[in-house]
RNA sequence: GCGGAUGUGGCGGAAUUGGUAGACGCACCAGAUUUAGGUUCUGGCGCCGCAAGGCGUGGGGGUUCAAGUCCCUUCAUCCGCACCA
């Protein structure tokens, strides 16, 4: 008998299916429409497992609810701009636009193969001036309705290279190429002013329901709303008073010094006159600017020597102390520390020999403090050392709003709500982004591009005719001869382009908005976006639940405001599930000079959970490892894909595990789905063997008709591990049934249309075997007959204070008392 | 450091609502088919125990007639931290 033969068939029917254009998507108002769409790839060289991970669950769902009759939009483009594309130019010449093109080439030929219902007409890359050139005319309209503002902001610098370092170039706090201490220095850049928007963001997330609660609650914790007060320290000395916000003010009587970040005005300008403020100021802004490199920077403190007074007791002095734990960008840039409740503040403190006030004790324990802060909790009662209020217990909430009461009445400060979220800094020095369409002008400043004027271009080679060099640090643009000249839009004369490119962040704040009109003159085409926005199923990694999930939920804002989405679409995705990766196991032993050698799978022979090399020597098997060319663990789709074909590589990644968990690829998980797929198409066979008149035709249509139930309610809820079981469940029992011939086309037609989402070319080559009307990919999705899901008799427990001791086989329609008499009447009870 | 998650047989995992723990798959064991290996098919398979029975969802504690599921605590692993995408 034939095999099923995955190399002549998945080609086979991608050629019907391109040829009968079935998922090219069209706005038809007549129909309901879906939207589904996997976050796009950036272009990194070739598709990883991953990819076909994300891809695949993405066509579960669009093909399956092609089925069911909606309209769908699933679109596939390219996040193309980036740093890999200059590095990869840094290491190994050539221009990152033909490098990123070439890598888009190589990876859509990947992809293709995997037989996924995605409308290629719509495809675009952010590099595509097209593309850019439309989000340069978001970035002016933005500009117009006041969303993007420039200030001073903070970078790493190597001071070797003299360039701009990001976070990820930045080890232990040193250049990754040079190797030099980094320093922070400040650049005036442009800004999103994604921090008006941080109460909207904050309580629209009330109604993501179908977003996963943990990103929800991720997002709320970022965006970070806190209650506190505000007032001003004044100066002993009579200087500017110093402004400070805490969430604390319950503390304040336990304050025991000022502390101001070494980027405050107050420090810049002490260190003016005073180089040992400006030694320290060095000191203190070393290393890399991420938040985790300052929180667990050793604290670092310099006493200015300057004295405020507290504002409950003028006699009571307090120190200013600059401190490099204290960021400039929240709050006011100052604080109070209280150690005996604040863990940092008491670290500080007792390192620099600073005294320790209690205003708190937790109930009944009045031992003073230690080593460790005593927090007090909002919701619990405490006893507070009461100095103002006449409060002795609290909770720390109501001790937190009775002091904002206090002080407000008393008119020296008030209550104020603060989130973390800062303005979004957009500015890149770097070649390989979208030129921010703005020139500088000597007499006008800083001018926006007129929009006819656009796309701003990135330009080619180095305007010497060479191409750039990329091994040269610093941005290209900068060094460009004539690509910056240009006449001010404002007065003609002879100006200057802003060199500075935008994060690639911004390309893919909006691309899911632009696949609704790809080609369409303006960022969005109206008519297209109300009809597709919005996005109704986003999938994507984990990696994403703040950063990108945020600013693209800033964006469709912003792009409302300025006219290019309805306001139906202020949150574009209306579900999002995050999928785990696919991993592998490392094979590794130790080699001669102590570090690991990592063995390919393929050199690895696997016996009862062992493995061994040709040599015989035992390897080490880490089990799960992401996937890594460095670990030599990367299994190449390509590769699966030539040995089994997609249906089996589709099948093994949504089957092991569940989607939202990581799953590890293993050659055995490979094979089976692979044997599986045979087994399908070997159950065709049997149709045609089976008898006219079976026995139990009845027992399969019910089979069958569970099997719907499971499979279309496991679908619908991400559960494609469970719906493969239920699968896997209706392939046995109809390999083990002996019913007709009729019954068994109809459990295999079946079977084939509950496959198609996840194995499409197996199941139109079962269904036009046994005769199916049409392409399975267009045939309306089955329906479960409710008559047929219920049992007529029910199996149930009989426990015994919690414990199972027996049970009994009753009709379900069997009244109470007569389940329960007997049930008593068992042996296990009359014991 | 801060924020978020995960933990169930040898392995991946299943288990609407607090109500029969281990569906389905892998591996393994036994048998059938096959010249043999592979394939395919049938059956078995949480742990301890001859059995009766006992134990069992990372560890410890609690609530409940009943806990994988709820509460407290603890350990381990993973993700994010604003210039990686």
């Amino acid at each position: 008998m034939a095999r099923y033969n995955a190399k002549v068939t998945e080609p086979k029917w991608q050629a019907a299916w391109d040829q009968a254009e079935v998922f090219k998507a069209e706005t038809d108002q007549s129909r309901e429409k879906y939207y589904v769409l996997e976050m796009f790839p950036y272009p990194s060289g070739r598709i990883h497992m991953g990819h076909v991970r994300n891809y695949t669950m993405g066509d579960v769902i669009a093909r399956y609810k092609s089925a069911n009759g909606f309209n769908v939009l699933h679109p596939m483009g390219w996040d193309a701009f980036g740093m890999p594309a200059e590095n990869a130019a840094m290491a190994q010449g050539g221009h990152p636009k033909d490098w990123t093109y070439s890598n888009i080439e190589t990876m859509k030929a990947q992809m293709k193969p995997l037989g996924l219902s995605i409308d290629w007409t719509r495809e675009f890359a952010t590099c595509d001036p097209e593309y850019y050139g439309q989000q340069q005319a978001l970035f002016l309209d933005f500009l117009e309705n006041d969303l993007v503002y420039r200030k001073n902001a903070v970078v790493n610098w190597d001071p070797v290279d003299m360039t701009v370092l990001a976070n990820e170039q930045v080890i232990d706090g040193k250049g990754w190429r040079s190797g030099a201490e980094v320093e922070r220095r400040e650049l005036t850049q442009w800004f999103f002013k994604i921090s008006d928007m941080s109460e909207e963001l904050r309580s629209a997330l009330d109604g993501l329901d179908n977003w996963p609660a943990k990103v929800r609650l991720m997002q709320e914790n970022w965006i970070g709303q806190s209650r506190g007060l505000q007032f001003a320290f004044d100066r002993v000395d009579g200087g500017d008073p110093i402004e400070v916000y805490t969430t604390r003010p319950d503390t304040l009587m336990g304050a025991s010094f000022v502390g101001i970040s070494p980027d405050h005005p107050l420090a810049k300008e002490l260190a003016k006159n005073d180089p040992k403020v400006q030694s320290f100021r060095e000191l203190a802004t070393k290393g890399g600017t991420t938040e985790e490199a300052l929180e667990k920077a050793e604290k670092l403190g310099f006493d200015t020597g300057i004295k405020v007074k507290h504002p409950l007791n003028p006699a009571w002095e307090l120190p200013v102390w600059i401190a490099n734990f204290i960021l400039m960008d929240y709050g006011t840039g100052a604080i109070f520390a209280c150690p005996a409740h604040d863990q940092r503040d008491l670290d500080f403190c007792r390192k620099y020999d600073l005294p320790v006030i209690d205003t708190f004790f937790a109930l009944g324990d009045e031992t003073p403090v230690g080593k460790e802060a005593f927090v007090p909790p909002k919701t619990e009662k405490v006893s507070w050392i009461d100095h103002f209020a006449g409060l002795t217990e609290a909770t720390g909430s109501e001790a937190i709003e009775t002091t904002i009461d206090f002080v407000e009445s008393a008119g020296w400060g008030k209550g104020v709500t603060q989130y973390r979220l800062r303005d979004w800094g957009l500015s890149r020095q770097r070649y390989w982004g979208c030129p921010i369409p703005v020139v500088h002008c000597d007499a006008c400043g800083v001018v926006p591009e007129k929009k006819e004027n656009l796309p701003i271009e990135l330009p080619y080679d180095d305007g010497n005719g060479k191409p750039i060099d990329f091994s040269i640090p610093g941005n290209p643009l900068d060094r460009h001869p004539n690509w910056r000249d240009t006449p001010c839009p404002a007065c003609g004369k002879p100006a200057q382009r802003e060199t500075d490119t935008m994060d690639t962040f911004v390309d893919s704040s909006w691309y899911y908005a632009r696949f609704t009109a790809p080609r369409a003159d303006t960022p969005t085409n109206p008519a297209d976006a109300a009809y597709w926005m919005n996005v109704d199923q986003y999938i994507g990694g984990i990696e994403h639940a703040i950063l990108h999930l945020l600013y693209s939920r800033f964006f469709a804002r912003a792009m409302h405001i300025c006219g290019h989405l309805p306001s139906t679409a202020k949150e574009p995705f209306d579900a999002l599930f995050t999928q785990g990766m696919v991993t592998h196991a490392i094979y590794k032993t130790d080699g001669a000079d102590g570090r690991p050698v990592y063995h390919y799978p393929e050199d690895v022979d696997l016996r009862d959970g062992s493995g061994f090399l040709k040599d015989g020597t035992e390897v080490q098997i880490v089990p799960s490892a992401k996937m890594s060319k460095s670990k030599n663990n990367v299994v190449d789709p390509d590769d699966i894909i030539d040995q089994y074909g997609a249906d089996t590589a589709r099948w093994f990644v949504l089957s092991d595990s569940p989607p939202e968990r990581d799953v590890e690829w293993t050659a055995a998980g490979a094979e089976a789905a692979w044997k599986f797929i045979q087994r399908v198409w070997t159950l065709c066979d049997r149709v045609a063997e089976a008898p006219e008149e079976g026995q139990g035709d009845g027992d399969l249509h019910q089979a069958v008709h569970k099997a719907i139930d499971g499979v279309t309610r496991n679908i619908e809820s991400f559960g494609f591990n469970s719906a493969i079981a239920q699968l896997y469940g209706l392939a046995n029992v109809i390999g083990k049934s002996k019913a007709g011939k009729a019954a068994q086309q109809e459990a295999v037609l079946t079977l084939a249309q509950l496959m198609m989402p996840m194995t499409p070319h197996l199941a139109e080559d079962v269904w036009q075997t046994l005769g199916g009307e049409g392409m399975v990919t267009t045939a309306p999705w089955p329906k479960a007959d409710p008559a047929l899901l219920v049992e007529d008799t029910v199996t149930l427990p009989i426990q015994i204070n919690g414990k199972r001791r027996d049970e009994i086989e009753v009709s379900k329609d069997m009244p109470k008392e007569e389940v329960e008499t007997l049930a008593l009447a068992r042996d296990a009870v009359q014991k």
